[in-house]
DNA sequence: CCTACAATCTGTAGCCACTACAGATGCAAG
DNA sequence: CTTGCATCTGTAGTGGCTACAGATTGTAGG
């Protein structure tokens, strides 16, 4: 039991095995103040706890979910208040979802116009090319 | 008619109102070589002509179909050697094309987590926050 | 204990496509 | 000629990393 929060401190290295998060990109999260500082060896080096573990592994995941570092820091101030939180949580989450959404439909329109002309574009055709038209024609 | 031709030169001003397009924006298409230099008057102002501007609405709507300035540089180089072109500018919508549906599956495969997420956190829920315990809990 | 060699350190610069200034000029209308 | 807007150059900032260089530290083998 006690071996377990005596566990050895890991090296960046370590870290960065452990989370999958970048070793340059552990220490610009430190710089950015979204990972704590933590303690060193007699050499400077950083050594890192199970704490650092979890909170880098919340940042990776809500990273994989697309929210930004500013986002994330909110979501560090709303957890460590305890669970009042959870409609300040539930409102950023449905805002970055409107986002996202936001997002597909313009890829959508990005992809029927981008469709549209390279159907329009055949490889036989010797006349001008229909892409180049549609790029020179008035909008 | 020949008014046309001879039509007088724009200030920077009128080119961006004429195209939509950021005055500081055009200067750093001039910079990064995506605009030609145009000539200057005797106070070393931008004078552009009606080229210009044909030039600056193709990079304007490449951009609006998401290609990268990389991307306009080589479509420019294409049009300019003529319709031989054709077959190299649909391989390159068709990449484009082939990048912005990856994007549009990721952004489904998010919107989807974010939607779970929010189903699951009723605002009456007295428990921990389920959005928070998403993000703490292992993969 | 010494020697390799790997790991980590700091600081800086680059990426993309802009955007935002500051401070110095130019130009055109009244 | 003055006023006031337009334009000029140069630099720095954005987000979220990534990639170095050059110095120091940690560690395993002999």
């Amino acid at each position: 039991m006690q071996t377990r929060s005596r566990a050895r401190p890991l090296p960046i290295g370590r870290l960065s095995k452990t989370t999958g998060v970048n070793i340059e990109t552990i220490r610009y999260y430190e710089r950015v103040g979204l990972l704590p500082t933590p303690p060193r060896s007699a050499g400077r080096h950083r050594l890192y706890d199970e704490d650092h573990v979890q909170r880098l592994c919340f940042i990776r995941r809500s990273r994989e979910l697309g929210f930004s570092l500013d986002d994330i820091r909110a979501l560090h101030t709303l957890a460590d208040n305890g669970n009042v939180a959870c409609s300040d949580t539930r409102d950023m989450t449905l805002r970055h979802l409107a986002d996202v959404r936001g997002k597909i439909t313009s890829l959508r329109k990005l992809e029927r116009a981008l469709k549209a002309m390279t159907d329009a574009c055949q490889p036989d055709s010797q006349h001008s090319c229909p892409i180049l038209d549609t790029l020179n024609s008035a909008r």
